[in-house]
DNA sequence: TGCTCATATGAATAAGTATTCAGATAATGG
DNA sequence: CCATTATCTGAATACTTATTCATATGAGCA
C-alpha cells in the first residue's frame, strides 16, 4: 500500500482533488512529459492537422519542390502556399534552399517524417478495407 | 519524355498552371492521397494539437481512468475534461465504459496510439540531448 | 535601366476552437 | 424519495487560425 489510498485525494498544484484511483493518478502524473515538451508535440500535431499543410508535407515527402510547384500539387494559391510554408520553416519543418529567384523547400524534421509516415500507412490501409474511395487525388 | 515538359503549364481542376517541373507536379500529384481521406488525417492531427486532449490520451496509453482522475491527472475541470473526451468519442478515439454513475474512458484507436508512441519516443529523445528539461511534470 | 516573374509579407476579414459557467441528467446511499 | 455525487451538455466569451488581397522584395532578362 501506499502513503496514497484508493478513493482520497490527490494534490493538484497545490490544492487538493478527488479522485478515485489515487495511485494510479500519482503514477501516471509522474510519467506524464513536462508541460513544455507536451506543448511543442501539440504544436508539432497542430501544424500537421491543416488539410493543405499536410498536402504541402506530403508533396514534399520524396524531395525538394519549388512554391509554385507546391502550390500547383497542393492546389492552393501561391500566396497560400507560401504562407503556410512560412509557419512550418518557422517551426524548422521544412527549410528552404533559395536558386536564384526560385525557393525550393524541403522536409527537414525526420519525426515529421515519420509522423506523415504512420498517417499514409492508415490512409493505405483503410483504403484496402474500403476501396470505395478512389485513392488517387 | 512524358506529354508534359519540365517548366510548362499542368491542368489543376480545370484551369492550367504554370510550374517548373511539370513531369513531377503531376506524379506528385498521383501519389497524393484522396482530398477526404487528408481531411481524416488532418482531423486526428487536430485533434491531438491540444495540449489538454494530448494529456488526456497519454494518460490513457496504459489503460482506462475514469473523468475524474482524467481530471485530476491532467490538471484541467471536470467540465473541461468531459468537453475533451467528448470530442474524442465522437472521432472514436477513445471509448467510454459506463459502471454507475462511473464512466471509464480508454484509447480505442490503434493508429492514434502509434502516432502518440512517436511523439512520446522523440520527447525522450530530446530529453536524452537536452536534460535541462525535467521530465515529470 | 526598366520590366517581368517567383516569392514573401502585412493587414483585414472570416472561420474555427477552447474554456468557462450554469444547469441538466442520472445513479447511489441514506 | 431526497440529497449527493459523477458526468454531461449548452451557450457565451475570448482566443486562435486560415484565407484573401494588395503590395513589397529582389532576381533575371531585354
Amino acid at each position: 500500500m501506499n502513503k496514497y489510498s484508493d478513493n482520497g485525494v490527490v494534490a493538484v498544484d497545490g490544492c487538493t482533488v478527488k479522485v478515485v484511483d489515487a495511485d494510479r493518478v500519482v503514477a501516471v502524473r509522474e510519467r506524464m512529459p513536462a508541460a513544455e515538451d507536451l506543448a511543442d508535440a501539440a504544436d508539432v500535431f497542430g501544424l500537421l492537422s491543416d488539410p493543405n499543410r499536410l498536402r504541402l508535407l506530403v508533396a514534399l515527402l520524396d524531395g525538394e519542390l519549388c512554391v509554385c510547384d507546391l502550390a500547383a500539387v497542393t492546389g492552393q494559391s501561391e500566396s497560400a502556399a507560401s504562407h503556410a510554408l512560412r509557419l512550418l520553416r518557422a517551426h524548422r519543418i521544412v527549410t528552404a534552399r533559395r536558386a536564384g529567384r526560385m525557393a525550393y523547400y524541403r522536409l527537414a524534421d525526420p519525426h515529421v517524417r515519420m509522423l506523415l509516415d504512420v498517417a499514409l500507412a492508415h490512409i493505405e490501409h483503410t483504403e484496402l478495407l474500403h476501396p470505395e474511395r478512389d485513392g488517387t487525388a
